[in-house]
DNA sequence: TCTGGGGTCCTAGGACCC
DNA sequence: TCTGGGGTCCTAGGACCC
C-alpha cells in the first residue's frame, strides 16, 4: 500500500501555526518579489483569489476583504517540512519526501484497518507540527494523489481516504475529471479531451493498443497506475541532484552591469552552498539574464551562456569566477535586465570525482578547509551572511520586494513567539 | 509601477564513431 | 543507374510536477 501525505495549502498553514488568529481568515502568501499568489487559505480561494495571481492586480482587493498577506518565509516552510516528515517516518521507515509538503509512504505489510491508520497519521502531524495534512491510500502513487484529493475535498473522511478494491478505485476514478490526474498537463488536456475523455476512469477503460498509439510511455505508464499497476519508482534516497539553481526577478529593471555582477555573484554564492550541503560538484555552469516578458514596448533580449569548468569545483570563488565570466558575455549593454539566475550542470558525487593531473593539491586542500570553515560560520540562520566573498551581494538589499515577511519562528531565537501573561 | 522559483524526464535531431 | 547500417552521446525544446 502506497500512501501519499499532502499538506494542505502548507505555506498558508505555516504562518498559522505561529499566528492561530489566521485560523478561519482568508490568508494569501506570495512568490519572491512579491510578485504572485502561491499559496491560498480556503477562505481565500473562496473569495476567488488564485495560485499565480499577480499581486498587483488583486492587492486592493485582498485588502478590501481583510486577507493577510505574506511574503514567502521558505526557511520556516522548509524547517516545517521537516517535522512533518519525521512524523511520517515515525509511521512507516520507507518514506519518499516528494516535495516540501508532500511524502510518499511505502508499507509493505498489512498495518490492519488501513482508513484507521491513516486517521491516526494525520491526526499525530496536525498534534506534533500544528499542520493539517490530508492522506491518500492506494496501490499505486498515482491512485494514493487520487484518494488524497478526496480526502481534501470531502470532511466526511477526516483526512484519509483509501483505495483498496476495484469498485473504489472505478467509483474514485469516475468522480476525478481527467485535467486532475497527476501527468496530465495543461498542453495534453485538449488532446485527450478531443478524444472524447472526460472522466480518469474513461482513460483508464481504454484498451492498452489505443493508449499506445495516442501517448508516449508516460502516458502509457499513467494508465497502467490508474488501473493498479505500480510502475512510478519509490525514491526512498533521495537521487542525487543534476542540477542546481538560484535565480531572482528585480523589484525594478536593472541596466547597470555592475550591479548585475553583484546579483549574479550572489546566486552563486548561494548555489555553491547548496551544492557543498549535498557533496556535489559542478562540471559546468550557465548564467542567464532576461528583460521584463510581459512588457511589450521596448527591446526583449534573452541570453543563457554556459561555461564549462576546467576542473569539477564547489568551491565559491572558482564558481563566481567562472559565472562572472559568463555573464559578460551574455551581457549586452542598454538593455533593462529584470531577472538573473545561474544554474550549475554536470553535478557529480564529491568524493568521486578524480582532479586534473595538473591541480594543486595543497590549494585544493586548502580552499575546502576554507569553504568548510565558512560554512560552518554561517551554518546558523542568524550568521548567514556574517561572512562572504566582498563581489557577493549576499543580501540582495533592495533588489526585491518584501513587504510582509513574517518571522523565522522556529529557526532563530531573535524570532522567537513571544508570550505575555496577564497578571 | 507591479506578473515566481526550482526541478525531472522524454524525444528528436545532429555530431560523431566504426 | 547505383551512394549502408548501426551505434552512442549531447543538446534543445517540450511537457510535466511542486
Amino acid at each position: 500500500m502506497i500512501g501519499l501525505a499532502d499538506c494542505d495549502n502548507f505555506f498558508v498553514s505555516c504562518e498559522r501555526v505561529f499566528r492561530p488568529a489566521l485560523c478561519g481568515r482568508p490568508v494569501i502568501v506570495l512568490s519572491n518579489n512579491d510578485g504572485c499568489a502561491v499559496a491560498l487559505s480556503n477562505e481565500a480561494k473562496a473569495l476567488g483569489f488564485r495560485r499565480g495571481d499577480p499581486y498587483f492586480k488583486i492587492k486592493e482587493q485582498a485588502e478590501a476583504n481583510g486577507a493577510f498577506v505574506f511574503s514567502g518565509n521558505h526557511r520556516l516552510y522548509e524547517d516545517m517540512s521537516g517535522r512533518v516528515m519525521m512524523t511520517l517516518r515515525s509511521f512507516c521507515e520507507e518514506i519518499e519526501i516528494y516535495s516540501v509538503d508532500e511524502g510518499f509512504m511505502f508499507f509493505n505489510d498489512a498495518m490492519g484497518d488501513w482508513a484507521d491508520l491513516g486517521r491516526e497519521i494525520v491526526r499525530t502531524v496536525r498534534r506534533n507540527t500544528g499542520i493539517p495534512v490530508s492522506l491518500g491510500l492506494a496501490p499505486t502513487k498515482t491512485l494514493a494523489k487520487v484518494a488524497a484529493r478526496f480526502a481534501k475535498k470531502y470532511p466526511a473522511y477526516r483526512g484519509a481516504c483509501v483505495i483498496d478494491s476495484d469498485e473504489k478505485r472505478r467509483k474514485a476514478l469516475s468522480l476525478t475529471a481527467i485535467g486532475d490526474v497527476w501527468g496530465v498537463g495543461r498542453r495534453n488536456l485538449p488532446k485527450l479531451q478531443r478524444q472524447g475523455l472526460t472522466t480518469a476512469l474513461q482513460l483508464a477503460d481504454l484498451a492498452e493498443d489505443r493508449v499506445k498509439d495516442l501517448f508516449n510511455i508516460v502516458g502509457l505508464r499513467m494508465w497502467r497506475e490508474l488501473n493498479g499497476e505500480s510502475c512510478i519508482s519509490r525514491e526512498i534516497v533521495p537521487p542525487q541532484r543534476k542540477t542546481i539553481t538560484c535565480s531572482r526577478s528585480f523589484q525594478a529593471d536593472i541596466f547597470n552591469f555592475e550591479e548585475l555582477r553583484k546579483a549574479v555573484a550572489g546566486f552563486t554564492a548561494i548555489v555553491a552552498r547548496r551544492m557543498r550541503e549535498q557533496h556535489l560538484v559542478a562540471g559546468a555552469l550557465e548564467v542567464f539574464v532576461a528583460t521584463n516578458r510581459f512588457h511589450t514596448s521596448g527591446p526583449q533580449y534573452f541570453n543563457s551562456v554556459a561555461q564549462r569548468l576546467a576542473d569539477p569545483t564547489d568551491d565559491t570563488a572558482e564558481l563566481v569566477q567562472a559565472a562572472l565570466k559568463a555573464l559578460q558575455a551574455a551581457f549586452r549593454p542598454g538593455y533593462g535586465y529584470k531577472k538573473a539566475g545561474v544554474t550549475i550542470t554536470h553535478c557529480m558525487d564529491a568524493n568521486a570525482v578524480t582532479g586534473s593531473l595538473f591541480a594543486d593539491r595543497d590549494d585544493r586542500d586548502r580552499r575546502r578547509r576554507l569553504m568548510a570553515a565558512v560554512d560552518k560560520i554561517t551554518a546558523s540562520p542568524a550568521n548567514r551572511n556574517a561572512l562572504h566573498l566582498a563581489s557577493v551581494d549576499c543580501t540582495f538589499s533592495g533588489l526585491t520586494r518584501r513587504e510582509h515577511e513574517s518571522r523565522l519562528f522556529s529557526t532563530n531565537l531573535n524570532d522567537i513567539i513571544e508570550i505575555n501573561l496577564r497578571k
